[in-house]
DNA sequence: CCCTGATTCGC
DNA sequence: GCGAATCAGG
């Protein structure tokens, strides 16, 4: 991919809503966030404003450089640092001890047997577009064991802990959420159109 | 660990 | 000009 005239616009665009350089690839598609930041400071709009996100103020900036660059520059020490690579193993062949203490169960509770659905709240009460969202969700859910779980994995769980038919979401979670975007849909409300709660 | 942007430098 | 690798901070 290259940068076209329409690309150079949507990473402007883009850029200037505040949105992340990660966001801005994903959009265009093609492109690694390197990439889309490597352009963001050759077209010289390395700094943004707005409080979207993370602010990395560096000002150290301002080191009158001689016209002249060394370009001789001395070898590099590298430390030696290890580049682990990615390994998918997932062997498992003996059974986990025993789940003693669950990794983050949205609900501190003891669901009976038959009484399923812990976290949600009314269902009527929820948006249809998140509960659509977590339907569509709940089938692409990586259906996690409790030990699988890590501290980004959507924490919501599905289905009757008493039953085999048990497992959490796993998706990603949204950042600093316990759960994946859609469930945090459901799971964080507004705390609206739940006024009069009459007694 | 994941994410963010910043910089470097071979291509 | 481009962007992977690397760096640096959250």
């Amino acid at each position: 991919m290259s940068w076209t005239e329409e690309r150079v616009e949507t990473l402007k665009r883009m850029w200037g809503e505040g949105q992340s350089a990660s966001q801005i690839a994903k959009e265009l598609g093609g492109v690694t966030r390197n990439a889309v930041i490597g352009k963001v400071h050759r077209l010289g709009l390395s700094n943004r404003n707005g409080g979207g996100g993370s602010d990395k103020a560096k000002t150290a900036e301002a080191a009158p450089e001689k016209a002249a660059a060394p370009k001789a520059e001395a070898p590099k020490p590298k430390p030696v640092k290890e580049q682990p690579a990615k390994v998918e193993a997932k062997p498992a062949p003996v059974a986990e001890p025993e789940p003693e203490t669950p990794a983050v169960p949205p609900r501190r509770q003891i669901i009976p047997a038959g009484q399923p659905l812990p976290p949600q709240p009314s269902a009527n009460e929820i948006s249809p577009e998140a509960l659509a969202s977590v339907r569509e969700v709940e089938k692409k859910a990586r259906k996690l064991g409790l030990m699988e779980l890590t501290e980004r994995t959507c924490k919501w769980p599905i289905g009757d802990p008493a039953t085999e038919e048990f497992w959490f979401c796993g998706l990603p979670v949204q950042q600093g959420k316990p759960y994946c975007e859609a469930h945090v849909g459901v799971a964080f409300q507004p705390m609206s159109s739940r006024r009069d709660r009459r007694r």
